[in-house]
RNA sequence: CGGGGCGUAGCGCAGUCCGGUUAGCGCACCUGCCUUGGGAGCAGGGGGUCGGAGGUUCAAAUCCUCUCGCCCCGACCA
C-alpha cells in the first residue's frame, strides 16, 4: 500500500500496471498470460454485466450458455474463419488418460459450435430470428499478454443472431454497435467513435465489421467493441436453412457481436490518474466511503455518533464504505481509497460535527466541498451525477484535442512520431495504401467513421480520390 | 520465436564480480504504548528448501553445467 503509483509520464505502460495491480482489481495467475480477476475487478465486471445485459434483454435478446469444447471438424468448416483462429487456439488431445478421436478445441469464440446448434433449432421463418447472447470464457493463446487488455483467457458476452434476410441481419448488427456506443459513454464515459472496419481488419468470417474505438490517455487508440455481419458464411458451412413465405429454401443471415473484460482495460486507461484508479460512479458498486476523523475519546465519540447517523441516512440508496478502522490515519484512508477509485469520499471531523456540516471529495477533481447536514442526500447525488458527466466530457475533450486532419503523408507520419492520437485523412480503399501505413507508421484504420461527413478528397498515401476520412492511429 | 531484464521472507530489493560468522535491509504482518483534518512514532516479535537439479570445493546465495518460470520490447491479435 506504501509504494507510489509510477506517474504517467514517466512509464505510461509501468503506471497502468501499477493502477491494476495496487487498486487490486487484478493479480497474476500461475499460467503464462493468464490473470486472476479480484473482488474489485469483478466488482466492475459485474457492473459491466447488470448493465449490458439489461440493455440486451431490453432489445429482445436472450441469454443461453454453449460448451466450452469444440470439436477440431466444427473449426475446419468455416475456410477464414480456421485461418483466423487456428493459431491461436488450444487443443485437448487427451481426456481420461486417452488419445481423443476428436481432438477438442477449446473455445476461442463460439460461432462455430452455435451454428451447429442452430441447424437443428431452424426450419422455418417462423423460427427466425434468433437472438441468443452467452457471457462465457474464452481463450486465445496470445504472444503477448497484459492485464485486462490481453490476457489468454477472457471473459465476454457474445450475441449469435440468425436471420430471414440480409436486411435484418444489418439491422441487428448495428443495433447492437448503437447499444455498445451508448453503454461505452452513458456509463463507460468513454467517447467512442463508431465505425466500419476495413478489410483487412475485419473479424475472420465476417461480411463486414462495425466497431466503436476510443482513445486511451496516452493517445493510442483501442478497440473497445465488434459487431459482424456474418452474412451466410456460417450457414452455409453448417447447412443451416430454412423456408420462407414462398416456400422456398434459403440459408440463414447471421450476425455476431461482443465486448469483454477488455472495458476494464479501456476504462482504466481513459480516466485514471497517478494517485490510482478513477472509477465512473455508475459502474462503483461501492461510490462512496465515509472516513470519520476525530481526537481522544470525547471526540471519537461525537464523530462516530454523527458519522453513523449519515451512514445510516446513506446506506438506504447507496453502499457505502464506513471506514472506522482505529490502526490507520485519515491521511492513509485518503490514499488508500483513491488508489481504489471510490468516486466519492465524505470526510467528518470534530469542525463538521460542530457545524452540523461534512466534506464530499470527489475522486475525479479532489476538490473539498462544505455541504450542509441537510443537503447529504441531494448533494451525494449530485456531486456523483456530475463526476459521471464530466468523465465524459474531459475525455471527450482530450480525444478531440488529440485528433488531428493531414492531408500530407509527410505531415501525417510527423504528427503520428510528435504527437500521436487519431489522425483522419483520405484514403482510397486500397489494402496496399493501408499496409504501406502500417509498415512506415505502425498506425491502422481504426475505422471508416458513420458520421464523418462525405467529401472529395485525395488518398493520403497514394493520392487517388477518396471519399472521406478515415481514422488512423496506433492501438492496442 | 528474436532481443533485453530478473528469480534471495508476503512485496520491493542488497549481498553474487573476488566462495568463508547465525543471509541482511525497507515496506507489509503480529503484540503493546502513543496517535488520528493528507500515506505517523517508539519498543518488542514472527516469517527463508537463496527458482529447481546436478557438479567443483574443507566450505556455495556466490563458481560451472543443465533446467524451469516470470516481466519488458518486437513479429500476431479483441
Amino acid at each position: 500500500m506504501a509504494e507510489k503509483v509510477t506517474p504517467r509520464d514517466v512509464d505510461y505502460s509501468k503506471w497502468y500496471t501499477d493502477v491494476v495491480l495496487q487498486a487490486k482489481l487484478a493479480d497474476y495467475a500461475p499460467v503464462k498470460g493468464a490473470m486472476v480477476i479480484r473482488p474489485n475487478g469483478y466488482a466492475i465486471w459485474e457492473a459491466i454485466q447488470a448493465n449490458l445485459d439489461k440493455m440486451f434483454k431490453d432489445s429482445g435478446h436472450v441469454n443461453a450458455y454453449f460448451p466450452l469444447l469444440i470439436p477440431e471438424s466444427f473449426m475446419h468448416k468455416e475456410a477464414e474463419h480456421v485461418e483466423g483462429f487456428s493459431p491461436e487456439c488450444a487443443v485437448v488431445t487427451i481426456g481420461g488418460g486417452q488419445e481423443l478421436e476428436e481432438p477438442l478445441y477449446i473455445r476461442p469464440t463460439s460461432e462455430t459450435v452455435i451454428w451447429s446448434m442452430y441447424k437443428k433449432w431452424i426450419m422455418s421463418y417462423r423460427d427466425l430470428p434468433i437472438l441468443i447472447n452467452q457471457w462465457a470464457n474464452v481463450l486465445r493463446w496470445e504472444m503477448r499478454t497484459r492485464l485486462f487488455l490481453r490476457t489468454s483467457e477472457f471473459l465476454w458476452q457474445e450475441g449469435h443472431t440468425a436471420h430471414a434476410s440480409y436486411e435484418e441481419a444489418e439491422e441487428e448488427t448495428v443495433k447492437i454497435l448503437n447499444i455498445y456506443k451508448t453503454f461505452a459513454e452513458d456509463f463507460l464515459a468513454i467517447p467512442v467513435i463508431a465505425g466500419k472496419k476495413s478489410e483487412s481488419e475485419k473479424f475472420a468470417g465476417a461480411m463486414h465489421t462495425y466497431c466503436i474505438e476510443a482513445m486511451m490517455q496516452d493517445k493510442k487508440g483501442l478497440q473497445a467493441g465488434t459487431s459482424h455481419n456474418l452474412g451466410q458464411n456460417f450457414a452455409k458451412a453448417f447447412e443451416v436453412q430454412f423456408q420462407d413465405k414462398q416456400g422456398e429454401l434459403n440459408h440463414v443471415w447471421a450476425t455476431s457481436w461482443g465486448v469483454s473484460t477488455r472495458l476494464i482495460g479501456a476504462l482504466i486507461m481513459a480516466h485514471s490518474d497517478d494517485r490510482g484508479l478513477v472509477l465512473p460512479p455508475k459502474l462503483a458498486q461501492r461510490p462512496v466511503v465515509i472516513v470519520p476523523i476525530w481526537r481522544g475519546d470525547d471526540e471519537k465519540k461525537k464523530v462516530l455518533e454523527f458519522a453513523d447517523q449519515v451512514h445510516s441516512e446513506l446506506k438506504q440508496k447507496y453502499n457505502v464504505i464506513f471506514d472506522d478502522r482505529e490502526q490507520y490515519k485519515p491521511g492513509f484512508k485518503f490514499s488508500d481509497w483513491e488508489l481504489q477509485g471510490i468516486p466519492l469520499r465524505i470526510e467528518i471531523g470534530p469542525k463538521d460535527v460542530a457545524k452540523e456540516q461534512l466534506v464530499l471529495v470527489r475522486r475525479d477533481n479532489l476538490q473539498k466541498q462544505f455541504i450542509n447536514r441537510q443537503e447529504l442526500l441531494v448533494k451525494v447525488d449530485e456531486a456523483l451525477s456530475d463526476m459521471q458527466i464530466d468523465l465524459l466530457e474531459k475525455a471527450r475533450q482530450f480525444r478531440d484535442d488529440n485528433t488531428h486532419v493531414k492531408d500530407d503523408y509527410k505531415e501525417f507520419q510527423a504528427t503520428l512520431d510528435q504527437s500521436g492520437g487519431f489522425i483522419k485523412s483520405h484514403w482510397c480503399g486500397s489494402a496496399e495504401c493501408e499496409a504501406r501505413v502500417k509498415d512506415d507508421t505502425k498506425a491502422t484504420i481504426r475505422c471508416i467513421p458513420f458520421d464523418e461527413p462525405q467529401e472529395k478528397g485525395h488518398c493520403v498515401v497514394c493520392g487517388k480520390e477518396s471519399s472521406q476520412r478515415v481514422i488512423f492511429a496506433r492501438a492496442y
